[in-house]
DNA sequence: ACCATAAACATAACAAGACATATAACTTGC
DNA sequence: GCAAGTTATATGTCTTGTTATGTTTATGGT
């Protein structure tokens, strides 16, 4: 009996426990409701309730008080109007604007829900919370305030960090930047210095790219090349961030930008070619899913001096979209 | 600017505010999934994820260890094998089963994932989380647990109350049981001895009702009775709890209980006549949603020589059901 | 005064879950 | 050894949410 993969993940799986909770929750109200010979659904209470607490309101009003989308809102009121448990006019003088009002017979049906139902349910939802009621409820209050200041899209990408594009103007920053770490550590190799000097012919115009990352403050601190070696195939190399940007994950941002990018071109194989003196480099291949390979180390290793390490990236053809 | 309904009552709205809150998230996290080309749904990980760790499965062992239901593991996977991600094989010696397993391209977009998608989507919520990240998880962790255990319909029904239909046998019960609280506040009039001694013909074969509530242990602790007095017209009365067993919110029970019997009923008004002596039965009545109503008392007050509180309960012709 | 833009709502397509029920493969009891 | 029940999966329909896009009504600039 193998485990619950969302437990084990608890960060990454959140949203999906959630909805599978909240599932599980609307389904025994919906029955307690059923029961009751009210066929009003659960996540109907919410507008019904939003309607008498606060009045009438329109379309546009609810979706912002229940932070619904507008679509889901028209079509609930109009399944409710359907029911005859509210109304929807034009009252407004702005004539786009609908009015959803409770009827008379909505109004009978909240009181016997609020008689039948909803104590059933706190009761029931206090029960299962026990003593973290008060605690949990806050936590997701916070939750909800914290998303809504900076939503979790925002959260994603490192702050401060910031793709560029190669252009003319920041094609001696390329040169500059991989000799730094090349020098520390190997020696130049004359086919480094070729490339180095003419990014533009060597790799961009090879079908290539090249891109930097910028971080805020500091400028251009590290950039990376993709260089087509074949119908579908990249070499990923001449990737560098400067000594004095070091620890703030450039390195990483860049690397994941480019494997994104190397999907988006719809390659079939992406490699790279290392050594293992660049300890802290190899280990951020690996920990991005590259996977040491021989027969990459076979087919391309001869071409540097200071080849000994090997990655491939499983890409397999797949998610071959258009180029953004 | 109207608040936020779901705020104002935590308990109830819980199930509506985690979905709210997971929808939003998830819908942020295939936006990021998108940007990297990867076509994989949010919902759709825990599937790769579950296939991933734990090797092949069954479609009944993934619904078990994802704790979803089996149709929503049939659709998904089907899915996710027309995406070319997995495969799905009778594989088993009961030819009833089918084997779902990654294909070299499922494993692949998942090793895509992970590097480019998982570490980002749990960043994120961890900085969301802030400081309660532990606490929090943990606190979903047990009310899944709790919710496996006894699911919230158990914990709608107050513990240990049951509701018992009329019968010949408990009629002497209706008697003594209304008895007691008639006679200690009131004098039992000429028409209630008439009722009390013949409940099935005074109130049964008029088209009533007549129900008990069953205390555990203790036997039949509270009768309540529904009279015909139009079409569509109930009147509640004889409704009593032995003094012995208050406190157990037999009564409340009996009372829900009785209006939704009556919805049942698809009646179309349902009053009750009493007196302000009752004052805990009163304010019983106000809570689950009877009002005070001139109408009432001016139409049925003379009918009782304590009557001088009348209320109606907002029924309004809805929820007509066939009667159970 | 009129046309372009914006705002409010409607509609369509889709996602991901639920339950109910159908179908096919196995098991069991007589 | 076969009818009857059980079990594993498939399918239909509903709920509740989402985007994306279409319509209609206002508004504002030339």
């Amino acid at each position: 009996m193998s485990g619950d993969i969302l437990k084990e993940r608890p960060a990454l799986f959140l949203a999906s426990r959630l909805k599978r909770l909240a599932e599980r929750m609307q389904g025994d109200v919906a029955a307690l409701g059923g029961a009751v010979g009210l066929e009003i659904q659960p996540a109907q209470y919410s507008l019904l309730a939003t309607l008498e607490a606060y009045g009438p309101q329109t379309i546009g009003e609810l979706s912002q008080a229940m932070g619904l989308s507008q679509p889901a809102i028209t079509r609930n009121a109009a399944k409710l109007a359907q029911m005859g448990l509210v109304a929807i006019d034009r009252l407004h003088k702005d004539q786009r604007h609908k009015t959803v009002s409770l009827t008379a017979r909505g109004e009978a049906d909240m009181a016997c829900s609020k008689a039948l139902v909803w104590p059933q349910v706190e009761a029931a939802v206090r029960d299962l919370l026990a003593g973290m009621e008060t605690q949990f409820l806050a936590q997701i209050d916070a939750i909800e305030t914290a998303l809504a200041q900076k939503p979790l899209h925002q959260r994603f990408a490192p702050a401060g960090l910031r793709l560029l594009p190669f252009s003319d103007e920041r094609a001696a920053l390329f040169g500059a930047i991989n000799r730094e770490w090349i020098e520390t550590m190997y020696r130049l190799e004359p086919a480094d210095l070729d490339v180095l000097d003419h990014p533009r012919a060597r790799i961009i115009e090879k079908g290539g790219e090249i891109w930097f990352v910028e971080a805020q403050g500091l400028g251009v601190v590290g950039t990376c090349a993709l260089l087509k070696t074949g119908e579908g195939q990249y070499e990923l190399g001449k990737m560098g961030v400067l000594e004095a940007a070091r620890g703030r994950k450039a390195g990483e941002f860049l690397l994941r930008e480019m494997i994104a990018r190397v999907r988006a071109l719809g390659a079939r194989r992406l490699y790279l070619l290392s050594n293992s003196k660049s300890a802290a480099a190899v280990h951020l291949y690996e920990k991005l899913g590259f996977r040491h390979d021989e027969g990459i180390m076979r087919e391309f290793g001869a071409r540097y001096e200071r080849c000994n390490v090997a990655m491939l990236f499983p890409l397999s053809a797949t998610g071959a979209k258009a180029a953004a």
